[in-house]
DNA sequence: CTGGGGATGGGGCCC
DNA sequence: AGGGCCCCATCCCCA
């Protein structure tokens, strides 16, 4: 026997108890504000919460509190009561951040009624505009299901979506959806494995992290938001976190609702539902479905010229009543205060490395590490012996270059190394060694050469050790001083 | 196996 | 907005 009116009294009675603090187990400070509700229900709406609470449960039964910094209260009480009552309040003030907190929250179904709020605020433009792009949205739409779902989901129920509305509205945007969730989905070892031809690339320590979350369980699971120094400025972005932290939702997570879409939806939803539709189908434009991971063959460039303004969220407001904007990554939990600085974020999860190193093959996400690199590794930059860690000079000591690497060796370590006994004699250097100077430019753009030296010829004298590949130079130190002003980057 | 140090990558923030 | 610096976490190599 069905009764129709059962779900919506037990709303109202866990409502109830929710406003009367009865049997509440779970306190959601935001900004200092306090909101009493039960882990079930938070649990049970959101992707987020049940991340977290996922943890926490097994833990203790007592109360949980999570903290917010990234939303100001007014939006988590909208949040909250729809969550008891079905009903979300939206106005053309709040419906900006009570998406982005929904995205944050991982609420599938909150996002999409903020979608359609926004869709119906700019439904008389959205008719002009299916008029007039109705040809060509034919020619690009393998189907018409999938244009209806960009803009045609229905909103019968507008202040109470039901689930089956969700599903509906997942099911019609399957084809960008599961775009989006295919993205999110590869590991990005995977991604890298593929983009990168190298057999083991170093440089991937953000998937690395990543890879080793799924292995923590702990609450440090996020070394991003790391701790900093006080009065660095570096605290409030890990304030924007809340206090129990979580996996990152790039990793797969267990989820046991019904509806598959749906599930998909919420497993990778942080990531995805800020995201307008238009701005997944871009992205789909670039990407096959398969098994590449999609990221790779967009830029962080790219990515960051079609993101759209809805992932700039509110983190709560300032002393002078100013919202304070922050910037959260589509793909990740990460958010950041500049929108420059989630650019350069989004090269972890495009896994592009523009700044190749020409002398060793080795490529790095910014022309920093690059710079670093070279000094380091391919100009024996760093003062100090290999061996015996003490300073050297010119004097006290010699580079040594095996292969492409350069370290220096002072005279003492050099003599038990056995090369002191090599001539040293002048060679020219046309015709050996690696580049000293490069002028390292990304890919794909105007001529990325090192230039090995006619007009910056350095004066080092290079001699084999015919035993090995070692070759030891003299290197004037300030020749280190000119290759710093060559390694300048000509990036536009 | 383990600890130390180098190399690397990412975030915050200043210029 | 981009470049660059600083800091820190992580990984990896080596003694």
């Amino acid at each position: 026997m069905d009764i129709s009116s059962y779900h919506s009294r037990l709303l109202q009675q866990l409502n109830e108890q929710r406003r009367q603090d009865l049997f509440c187990d779970c306190n959601i400070i935001v900004e200092g504000k306090i909101f009493k509700a039960h882990r079930n229900v938070l649990f049970a709406s959101s992707g987020y919460f049940k991340m977290l609470l996922s943890q926490s449960s097994r833990e203790a039964v007592q109360l949980t509190t999570a903290t917010f910094e990234v939303f100001a209260p007014d939006t988590f009480k909208v949040i909250l009561d729809f969550v008891y009552s079905g009903k979300l309040s939206l106005t053309g003030q709040n419906v900006i951040e009570v998406m982005s907190a929904a995205s944050y929250l991982q609420m599938t179904d909150v996002i999409s009624v903020c979608k359609a709020f926004i869709k119906s605020s700019l439904d008389i433009s959205e008719k002009e505009k299916d008029r007039f792009f109705s040809l060509s949205d034919k020619e690009v739409s393998s189907n018409g299901a999938e244009r209806s779902c960009l803009y045609g989901a229905g909103w019968g129920t507008e202040s109470s979506p039901s689930r089956s509305h969700l599903a509906s509205d997942v099911g019609a945007c399957m084809v960008g959806g599961s775009s989006w969730n295919d993205y999110n989905y590869y590991q990005p070892t995977q991604r890298n494995s593929l983009q990168q031809g190298a057999k083991r690339d170093q440089g991937q320590d953000c998937i690395k992290k990543r890879v080793r979350h799924e292995d923590q369980s702990e609450s440090s699971d996020i070394p991003h938001y790391k701790p900093r120094k006080s009065g660095d400025g570096g605290g409030s972005a890990r304030a924007s976190e809340p206090k129990k932290h979580f996996p990152q939702s790039e990793e797969p997570v267990q989820l046991d609702t019904d509806a598959e879409l749906g599930q998909a939806e919420y497993q990778h939803g942080l990531g995805t539902e800020g995201i307008p539709r238009s701005w997944a189908m871009n992205q789909q434009q670039h990407e096959s479905r398969g098994s590449v991971f999609k990221c790779k063959s967009s830029t962080a460039d790219e990515l960051y010229a079609t993101m759209p303004t809805i992932l700039g969220v509110v983190g709560g407001w300032s002393e002078d009543d100013v919202p304070r904007m922050r910037f959260k990554c589509p793909f990740c939990t990460h958010m950041v205060k500049r929108k420059a600085d989630l650019k350069r974020h989004l090269r972890c999860h495009t896994g592009e490395r523009p700044y190749p190193c020409e002398a060793c093959g080795k490529r790095f996400t910014r022309l920093e590490h690059l710079r670093s690199h070279f000094r380091t590794i391919h100009q024996a930059g760093k003062p100090v012996c290999r061996k015996c860690k003490r300073h050297v000079t010119e004097v006290t000591g010699q580079v040594v270059q095996e292969g492409t690497r350069r370290y220096r060796l002072c005279n003492e370590c050099l003599a038990e190394a056995g090369v002191d006994s090599i001539p040293i004699e002048e060679e020219e250097d046309e015709d050996d060694g690696p580049p000293l100077v490069f002028s390292p430019e990304p890919e794909d753009e105007k001529d990325s050469r090192w230039h090995f030296g006619d007009e910056h010829r350095s004066d080092v004298e290079m001699v084999e050790d015919e035993s090995s590949d070692l070759v030891i130079q003299q290197v004037d130190d300030s020749e280190d001083e000119v290759e710093e002003k060559e390694i300048k980057p000509t990036v536009s």
